[in-house]
DNA sequence: CTTGAATAGTCATATTCTTGACTATCCAAG
DNA sequence: CTTGGATAGTCAAGAATATGACTATTCAAG
């Protein structure tokens, strides 16, 4: 149950909207923890009722009413409970890889024009990533604003979420290429291509 | 709802029973998808009332009878309906990035020993990819295999989390390395140290 | 000769997450 | 002057996941 404690990191940084918050979670938060609004607004009742946020109405004229939520002291009590408890192992959960497991098994084509589109949608997101570290630096270069920038974890963190588009877009690119330069080895084979193992070399 | 495809993927590579797949999560699939036993039995009861896999009973003398199931031909038309349909976009869940995101306002020390303990396990991870990546080549080298082995599925996803550990690695040896010298910068500060920013430089 | 780890599997409960729909207001484009 | 997108939020139902406990057998260590 770290919802409730990505909510209380994500609002560490100001007041949000459950609207804002959703569209935070879906950008940077999104990275490392993963939410419809929905489920945001949920949290926050519950947060709410339990004293670790607190909102409050922002009556506006040309919008619907707002509340924007902050987080209290007992929020910041729980998350430092939160951060000095043991984590639980991180999990990823990916279609796309799950495909790549049986590209011996399924139609080439269409896994090779998914695993390339994956990789446009990392490239993009590396240029998002670059853009808000940019932002989140200002004038100072990165290795300053590291050693003497206020809040630099949502800087780390962002950091780490550009490492893993990169490595994304890298693997994405190389399966790619292989599973390519492979299907057009074999152009006439379905499943399970017979290409030349070990043994049949040896033949 | 592509618990179902991982298992059948993971089944591609030979019978298992529902405890050999258990531990098969534990290892390699568990990098791209995540799921415990209980899940599995449950799963694989499904999948065999639907047609998807088989399983045939093996009575053991010095063990309990096990169950080992395999991929029928309709499991193998419902992987490729699914590898031919959209990917959902991917995601992560970690505990220990949204602590980090919350770095400026918890206590640093806890936290660096997790980041620390974090990168010790990366680290384990890597050996062990490595060793199952020299396995499944065997005697050819890594770009030969990747063109004319056969199975390249498994090995392929295999990379990524080989990659995937590293990325994490680096990042946490870096992260707890600036948390650290930000500590010692500012020693007797609790949370949300009031380290040099841009505005007090000015000051 | 008892304890603990590994094998092999099951059940029930509770929480969490996803899906899909729904109510509103405002602004801008066509 | 209607449609679509952005803002702001809510509800209900159902699927998927997690937690914890439970039954057995075998082997090896102490």
């Amino acid at each position: 149950m770290a919802l409730r404690h990505a909510v209380l990191a994500a609002l560490l940084d100001g007041e949000l909207s459950g609207y804002q918050l959703a569209k935070a979670f879906d950008l940077g938060v999104a990275n490392f923890w993963h939410a419809l609004p929905q489920q945001l607004y949920a949290e926050l009742a519950k947060l709410e009722r339990e004293g670790l946020v607190a909102g409050r109405q922002v009556v506006q004229e040309t919008r619907p009413t707002k509340r924007l939520f902050h987080v209290t002291d007992a929020g910041l009590a729980e998350l430092e409970r939160f951060a000095s408890a043991a984590s639980k192992p991180s999990f990823v959960r990916d279609d796309l890889l799950v495909k790549v497991q049986a590209a011996d098994h399924v139609d080439a084509a269409s896994l090779i024009t998914q695993v390339e589109e994956r990789a446009a949608v990392a490239e993009a997101k590396i240029d998002l990533f670059r853009r808000i570290l940019r932002k989140m630096r200002g004038g100072l270069n990165e290795e300053e604003f590291l050693r003497t920038g206020r809040r630099v974890g949502p800087y780390l963190t962002c950091l780490r979420g550009l490492a893993f588009e990169e490595g994304n877009r890298d693997w994405c690119l190389r399966t790619a290429a292989i599973l390519r330069e492979r299907s057009a080895a074999t152009p006439r084979e379905g499943a399970a291509p017979a290409l030349a193992s070990p043994e049949v070399a040896r033949a």
